[in-house]
DNA sequence: GTTCAGGTATAACCTGAGTTATATGATTTC
DNA sequence: GAAATCATATAACTCAGGTTATACCTGAAC
């Protein structure tokens, strides 16, 4: 059913069946594949912001550079995923888009996203499921950041990635790939590098997280859902009640 | 051109002009009003989510309750905002919705966004932009977390809120009503309430920020950007590139 | 009026996380 | 394989913001 060429196609299966029509639009979206690698900026906060990318292949998150040096990660963008529907109706881009790995991208014309407004109300219900998916990890986010410490930070922040792996991947198991360096946890968790260095130390006596490079076991996924107080109510998301 | 009676055609104004058809179209999803009252809770978090609600009047916020007691504010709501489209794809509320003040709410069921995916591209972009946007708002909410000390994160939500109090209220001045206590403060930047108090008596002696009750008033608006390394950017949404 | 509940202010003390510094291991480069 | 670079670990010290406690003020309830 699904083209097991596209990770797209199989991340936009997820919400609903699609149609060879839709298939034949989202496909129409993949035409220009571009191979990039780890560290490519795709874009600058400030850039102009008239098109959206898709992730064929790698890692990639999004980023705004403060001031002083720092910076603050808003997302991590993973095989399937959609970058740049942020910006659909700012003329410049408000965050700046970087790869974690070697990858392959797609990008397309903001444009083709009104075509798809006209042309198929079903694909345009995904693409408004997939910005509200966004909508609800960011939301996650924010609680992360408001109202954990450090160490409940890092435990939810890893056991998300686990999920989100998962979704895609059902047979990942409790050792797999997180290719984040201890200085990108710190963006993103709005914490200082060598905090997230102690973390992880006090985590690994815990015996909840080892973490070696960039692979991470987990050896009681029960116990490090329940210290990072977390819910996969976020991440549970589908649009089976409109298209059945 | 635009009906004055409903502030979620004007705020949709904003976007683009509206035909007929459109206003008639968002009218309807206006057709039960209610009043409701300060403190009242329009859902828990855990509720079923099958429907979307506007602002008339009145504010609102989101929030997650914590399981040592705290909450975390994801987002405040003014007259003519759209309440609840996060959950589009989701069975249950991801955060609860209260009122700051009384007001008046109109809920309409999620499957409505079908229709309007079917029968007005138009319409779907502006849906589509503002969902764009309250993820813009939550990315500047996380970088404000996540990077700002506890004097810039006031300043900077200070100076949002003017920002978007503004957009619908062109002759705002710098003297305005402003309904969040100190608490709330608290749960919207993730500090303690007694620290909110000691911000805004050290903004209050700097001359930026005179808060008295409801009340703040802002002596040199572009003093307080500047502190609070404000950007409008993530403010100026539009889709005057898709239609004209 | 009096009482009561919220909201606010300020002080004193404590602690989690930042900062700076140094050391060690792993990778890449040439 | 030596040199350079990047990622990580750990210690020592500092400080922003949390916590607890108390007091005051204002508006609502009676």
């Amino acid at each position: 059913m699904s083209n097991p060429e596209s990770c797209i196609v199989r991340h936009f299966s997820h919400y609903c069946d699609l149609t060879e029509h839709d298939m034949d639009i989202l496909l129409e979206l993949e035409k220009s594949p571009l191979n990039v690698f780890a560290n490519d900026v795709l874009w600058e906060e400030g850039a102009k912001a008239d098109n959206i990318c898709t992730v064929k292949e790698g890692w990639a998150y999004s980023y705004r550079s403060m001031n002083d040096g720092t910076r603050q990660v808003m997302d991590i963008y993973l095989p399937g995923d959609v970058i740049g529907m942020r910006e659909f109706a700012f003329q410049e881009r408000l965050t700046g888009v970087a790869m974690l790995t070697d990858g392959i991208v797609c990008r397309f014309p903001n444009k083709s996203m009104i075509d798809i407004f006209t042309n198929s109300p079903q694909l345009t219900a995904v693409f408004f499921a997939i910005s509200a998916r966004q909508q609800a990890l960011l939301t996650e986010r924010l609680v992360n950041l408001g109202r954990r410490n450090a160490r409940e930070k890092v435990a939810h922040f890893v056991y998300e990635m686990y999920v989100r792996l998962r979704r895609t991947n059902p047979d990942i198991g409790n050792y797999f790939s997180l290719p984040l360096s201890q200085q990108i946890f710190a963006d993103i968790l709005g914490l200082s590098a060598v905090h997230i260095s102690r973390t992880f130390s006090e985590l690994r006596e815990e015996g909840l997280i080892f973490r070696d490079r960039n692979r991470v076991e987990i050896p009681d996924l029960a116990r490090l859902a329940e210290v990072s107080g977390f819910s996969d109510k976020y991440l549970n998301d589908h649009l089976n009640d409109y298209f059945t």
